[in-house]
RNA sequence: GGUCCCGUGGUGCAGUUUGGAGUGCACGCCGGCCUGUCAAGCCGGAGGUCGCGGGUUCAAAUCCCGUCGGGACCGCCA
């Protein structure tokens, strides 16, 4: 409970049957005036603590949102009149004199639960009045709470918080950049970061030991529910240490954030590695709440005629009870689904009684294959079967998002289920020019195991990479890296980076690595991610103060806005025409 | 760049399938009444370019085309 002080003596929501008795003046917005006639009116007063009823004995001239101050007695309601759905509902503030600090426009929208409806657009052109609501104003505090454990959790386990540049050489690899321009440099530019990924690993190399920052992070790059141009990490960096210490020390700071907020601390996070993930759930940031994993099918069908299972990797997920509920269009669209996931094609199977299966191609698998499905499945009578036969990858993939779209639920809703995902591959995929991509970054130190798979079988080498799940979302990830320049130049190789090129893009960071860098590793997570979830909200913009929409600009501001031709010319710049087509 | 959904007084909706006068509901707003209400109650009232533009039609919120804005997702986010 703050101490009140100032024009008030209380905060709104703190007003108990203990306070009986006390004069009082509360200060706030008028969130209701009733009237009855011209000698009782109530008016339920609101500040951040909550609402507190105040009883006037004539009419009062104020209206919604008013800003007033209220002076009265506190008393205990009369018989009858209590009101259970208010903290205060037991007291009220009786014979009040009301001052009035502001008056106030009807709002657009009621400052209460009802304007969850409202159109977000409108909400965030008066983002200031939605503040106002008990939902924002527990969100900002939930936030708040998040990132004061969280510093006191990386403090408490030896870290320093180290402020890095905002303005920093362009460095375009990963995410696109927001760029800004220089006006002393004119016609150069400074990137915004992306993350202070250089900037921590050049503080390992400084001697810092263990740095960690509550830090901005802008990406030009589209919006979603989970993602802002802007967005907050806590970000770390730790030397002498290992895979396992880092995954302590951000376990640390990610419990007792989740303890901070829920009053509960969760159970140690368990790990998985990226291939069974991939294998069980068929994605990488593996939803834990539900099961529906996928079950492995191919030795069923190693001699099938069935041309459709004459894959390397055939496997299926069940739906407990669902094929009553999955008719031809439901179905239809799934195997659609698949399909633009780039399956070849999705088959369904529904369980009779008596383990008999109704399926467009039944008929083409022997009975043996059919009794081997039911049997891997455990399928009782009811259940719905969708599998998939392709590559590995592709199956899992497939089959992991038909998972997440069939039974998922909303990512607020408990029970939190935290996972670690480790040893990511070193690359995935190819470049343009057929060389591997890195999966994390190309700083990432490879797996010890797999050394010597880096050149003959690069694509099966594992790295020292690893990602903090929270119920399908991603929260963050990190690696150990690179500390040795002769291994790092053997990556660049393999990325078909050449040293010429390396030392134009990234000079001022692996030369400091040539006078004596330790070994180290680190990791980010997303603050606004987990937030969002420990608030119970499905969109990290209902715990962002002053979001922007998908489009990226701003309903409040109008921001980004045209600038003077002066501004421009100061920099250097002059406009191409708009495109128009 | 793409797929799907949405756009009707200040707010939330119905009306669109099957074209027929801006019709309706709830909240809010304004005025009146009301001495125990509490997202009060009763009476009265104001408030609309049906996102915008074009087309079809005797007639368009409704059908067609385009466009703008918003949302979810794919691509993208090392």
């Amino acid at each position: 409970m703050t101490q009140a002080a100032g024009l008030r003596t209380h905060y709104n929501g703190d007003l108990r049957t203990d306070h009986v008795g006390q004069q009082v003046s509360v200060v706030g917005w008028v969130a209701k005036r009733r009237e009855h006639g011209e000698h009782l009116a109530f008016v339920d007063l609101r500040d951040h603590t909550g609402v507190v009823q105040c009883v006037v004995p004539g009419s009062v001239d104020v209206r919604s949102e008013y800003v007033v101050r209220i002076t009265g007695t506190v008393k205990n309601r009369l018989e009858g009149t209590v009101n259970t759905k208010l903290a205060t509902g037991e007291i009220e503030v009786q014979d009040c004199e009301v001052e009035v600090l502001s008056v106030a426009e009807p709002p657009p929208f009621p400052m209460d639960g009802r304007a969850d409806d409202v159109d977000e657009m409108v909400r965030l052109r008066y983002r200031y009045l939605d503040l106002r609501r008990e939902r924002m104003q527990r969100n900002l505090r939930v936030r708040a709470k998040v990132n004061s454990a969280i510093r006191r959790a990386m403090e408490d386990q030896g870290f320093i918080e180290v402020e890095t540049p905002m303005l920093m050489p362009s460095t375009p690899e990963g995410a696109r950049e927001f760029l800004v321009p220089s006006r002393q440099s004119p016609g150069d530019f400074y990137a915004l970061p992306q993350s202070p990924q250089l900037y921590k690993q050049l503080l390992m190399v400084g001697g810092t030991d263990r740095y960690f920052q509550i830090a901005r992070c802008l990406r030009d790059e589209d919006l979603r529910a989970d993602r802002q141009y802007e967005f907050m990490q806590l970000d770390a960096e730790a030397s002498f240490v290992t895979q396992d210490d880092v995954l302590a020390f951000i376990s640390e700071a990610v419990m007792a954030a989740a303890e901070a907020v829920t009053g509960e601390r969760p159970p140690e996070i368990e790990q998985i590695t990226w291939h069974d993930a991939m294998d069980r759930y068929g994605i990488d940031k593996p939803d834990l709440r539900f099961g529906m994993e996928l079950v492995e099918l191919t030795p069923i069908f190693a001699d099938t005629g069935f041309n459709a299972f004459k894959a390397p990797s055939i496997k299926g997920i069940k739906v407990d009870g669902a094929a009553a509920d999955y008719g031809r269009n439901k179905l239809d669209g799934l195997t659609d689904r698949a399909k633009s996931l780039g399956a070849k094609g999705l088959v369904w199977m529904k369980v009779e009684d008596g383990g008999v299966l109704t399926s467009p191609v039944a008929k083409f698998l022997s009975e043996a294959e059919q009794a081997g499905l039911v049997a891997a499945f455990g399928a009782e009578a009811g259940d719905l079967l969708l599998i998939v036969a392709d590559e590995w990858h592709q199956t899992c993939e497939v089959l992991g998002t038909l998972r997440n779209d069939v039974g998922r639920p909303p990512v607020h809703e408990g029970p939190y289920r935290y996972v670690w995902v480790i040893d990511f591959p070193m690359f995935v995929g190819q470049d343009d020019e057929g060389n591997p991509k890195p999966g994390h970054h190309p700083f990432t130190h490879p797996h010890p195991e797999d050394m010597d798979k880096l050149e003959s079988d690069p694509m099966a080498v594992r790295s020292l990479a690893y990602d903090l799940v929270l119920n399908g979302w991603e929260l963050g990830s990190g690696s150990i890296r690179i500390h040795e320049p002769e291994l790092q130049s053997r990556i660049f190789r393999l990325l078909g980076i050449s040293q010429e090129e390396a030392d134009k893009r990234f000079g001022f960071f692996l030369t400091p690595f040539r006078y004596g860098a330790p070994p180290h590793g680190g990791f980010a997570f997303g603050i606004d991610r987990l937030t969002a979830i420990l608030a119970g909200e499905e969109n990290i913009r209902e715990v962002i103060a002053f979001p922007k929409p998908q489009s990226g600009t701003d309903p409040m501001t109008d921001a980004p806005t045209a600038v003077d031709p002066a501004q421009l010319a100061d920099l250097g710049l002059r406009l191409l025409p708009k495109k128009s087509s």
